[in-house]
DNA sequence: AACTATTTATAAGA
DNA sequence: TTCTTATAAATAGTT
């Protein structure tokens, strides 16, 4: 993209380098907005230069949050390795049951998700699409009641409205200076169907916010 | 760059919006390679579709090495006010984390699970609908998977017993002594479908067992 | 999955 | 550095 074709290999001219690579830093940080908020994704990029220079994008500014999300996703197995800062034995013991039992739940986490399906025999694969299911129609209930319950709310809001309208009109003797509630007749006022993911395709998946302060990343190395 | 001017905007339509990002996401992680050869620089990419697919690029393959150079170099300050402090209070205050992840795991957890929905908002049991809903579709293929490799090694040992008990047979002209082999014959071994349910009602609940020995409940207070 | 008309990125020059 | 410009590259809409 310029006067040359370029070559896939080091710029040598250190001059030419720090010039092509601000530039380019530039190009590329645009582009990992623009294909995150175009296609809705979650980005993140971290580019030390070559003087170890930071710079970064994250989607939303939390790049924490990504880097989490892509921990679990890619480095399920990855092992503890005792740090060498760590040595009070009980603390140590205490430390690495914690993380162990994190390492559980995260791995247990990402089968829900349907993630990391590869390690699962049938009989397992069976037991959790079963839990799944139940779980699914669970949910699914208690969104209509949440839905339901919404709708009698909004329904009673109405009613209330509308009393009020008939009162200032009894009371103004004017009938026509009302509210007039003929719009707000109670009907049904949110879908109860199956069908929300057309119409509200920006919901995000429903993700945990783990943003914890990583005061000791170095011991815990694992998220 | 393309025959029309694109407004950076979430693409509404889903289709468009996934090639776009097919488009886009090949893109960006070529430039992110280029920059990284060219200009001699560490380059970290994570890209996670509106699906949940992960993408990702690193200079060197080496993902982890850069992450943590990030988190080195993001969060120095607070790790130098940290080192101040005495190491006792410090571990506190790391074991509240820890506490504070796994409460926020466990309770994540349990919605998967359907329970515990009291508290979500519509939105939220909308996404978490969908999230399961996907999850789901993934754990079913999965199973097919399993079940049709299990099906053709089985098929497999089969054809081979076949092979030997005509050898017998052959060896010692004996056509009735052989193995009968008429009930081996190949053919859908396991169902395929999806009425496993009632064949396996025996499988239990897909559940963890955290349980740990609370050396130090006393510090924990929580599990 | 290709094609192609355009837009965009950028290498080189000022 | 920053701007300009010629040209390479990316890609939006189309087939």
């Amino acid at each position: 993209m310029g006067r040359g074709r370029v070559q896939l290999k080091r710029i040598e001219n250190k001059i030419n380098r720090q010039v092509t690579f601000s530039k380019r830093r530039a190009g590329l940080l645009k582009k990992a907005h623009e294909i995150s908020v175009l296609c809705d994704a979650e980005v993140a990029l971290i580019v030390f230069s070559h003087k170890g220079k930071l710079f970064e994008y994250a989607t939303d500014s939390c790049m924490e949050k990504i880097l989490e999300r892509y921990e679990r996703y890619a480095y399920a197995e990855r092992q503890l390795v005792a740090n060498d800062s760590e040595s009070q034995g009980n603390w140590t013991v205490e430390y690495t049951r914690l993380k162990a039992k994190i390492d559980l739940l995260q791995r247990n986490h990402r089968h829900y998700m349907g993630e990391d399906l590869g390690s699962m025999s049938l009989k397992e694969l069976q037991s959790l699409e079963q839990q799944l299911d139940t779980a699914l129609k669970q949910i699914r209930t208690r969104r209509e009641k949440v839905i339901q319950e919404q709708n009698n709310m909004l329904a009673k809001k109405i009613k209330e409205k509308e009393k009020v309208a008939a009162q200032q009109a009894q009371w103004e003797h004017h009938p026509n200076h009302g509210v007039n509630a003929s719009f707000l007749l109670p009907q049904p006022l949110l879908n109860m169907g199956g069908t929300y993911r057309e119409e509200a395709p920006e919901v995000g998946r429903n993700e945990l916010d783990l943003t914890l302060e990583p005061l000791y990343s170095c011991h815990l190395g694992c998220f």
